[in-house]
DNA sequence: TCTTTCTTTTGACAATTGTCAAAAAAGGAA
DNA sequence: TTCCTTTTTTGACAATTGTCAAAAGAAAGA
């Protein structure tokens, strides 16, 4: 919980009474390693914010998995799409490590920013914050070379390479698993 | 004016007060063809909304443009980096036939959304709107071959093609002019 | 330890896409 | 119209990346 207030803060303080209530709306939620938090076809209802552990998002695509995200320590987790629109996603997020997360429905969230309006300004400029890194994303995908976004990934996230097996980091930056492996071994 | 009312509406009422602050803090800003609307290296204060006319971001990567956005009539319009982070950009926004915008400095928003807690609602769900377009666009260019991304944008965007030079639109599929010319051709 | 399973690497080849250069077509201005 | 500029197409070739199949390596369980 603290690891979560703290993350708060580096967006957007919120007040006491918001932090309050927003405690008593989550609920802890632990996983283990290879369940699923969330199936395709199901509407996601809520958002996580994950305290220990990792998972990564993906959907089937000719039979194949097609992951395009991870999620790690201190990062918020939904399938955005779904929980945003209410319907149905294609998404599957899978339990890559025991996790530790913390839980709240739309309804309750919904509920917390009539009453807290930081507390929506919060999840406004945390909205932006990830939408930038998303931006960043797709440039990447745009203009650069299987090499660069590689290259890029071990700037940014060296640590995705320690605790994702190769297939799915080579899916996630949109390349297969062989072509990243070339890479790799031609540093 | 009246054609951002109706596409506020769509994401979120507001109520008269927020209404009527809101367009009490607009601009009009009259733009003509191959103007700059921000330019590489300055920081993009204001947010707009795109009556008539249209645009496009891009950024130079060794020395190509690279596009990454078209902006058409009821859209809003900002170097969403810079605009977020206060920082300057890279990104030039240039404007492809005469338009017509409505424009709101960022610290004018932020005025407004201290007081008109409904307005900054409306700009949580817009950008949430817009994170989601993002999303699949972001998926388009990780798993879709060239044909497929092109496919897909005269499924959804076939004024693009009318109205936006060929080298252009590849850049913004992420391929060179030749390879869409040809795959134009093998339709 | 020895299996068994999962993950990563390697080889051979094919498909896709990019680059450079030139030609053709289209659009604007006088 | 004619000239000039911009845009689009085409050709030849190279580079990148994907696919399929098999081998090698690493991790997990009995």
């Amino acid at each position: 919980m603290n690891a979560l207030h703290q993350c708060i803060s580096q967006y957007h303080p919120i007040s006491i009474a918001a932090w309050e209530a927003l405690t008593k709306a989550l609920t802890r939620v632990e996983v283990p390693k290879n369940s699923f938090l969330v199936k395709e076809g199901m509407v996601c209802n809520k958002l996580y914010f994950l305290e220990r552990g990792c998972l990564r998002g993906y959907y089937n695509l000719d039979g194949k998995e097609v992951t395009y995200w991870f999620g790690f320590e201190n990062n918020f987790i939904t399938s955005f799409y779904s929980f945003i629109s209410r319907k149905p996603g294609i998404e599957n997020i899978q339990v890559l490590e025991d996790s530790t997360l913390w839980g709240i429905s739309s309804e309750a969230l919904h509920q917390l920013f009539d009453q807290h309006h930081d507390l929506e300004r919060l999840v406004r400029i945390i909205n932006e914050q990830y939408y930038i890194r998303l931006e960043e994303r797709l440039m990447a995908m745009q203009f650069k070379t299987a090499r660069e976004r590689y290259e890029q990934l071990l700037e940014t996230s060296p640590h995705i390479l320690q605790r994702i097996p190769l297939g799915q980091i080579a899916s996630y930056l949109g390349i297969s698993q062989e072509t990243l492996s070339r890479i790799r071994s031609q540093v």
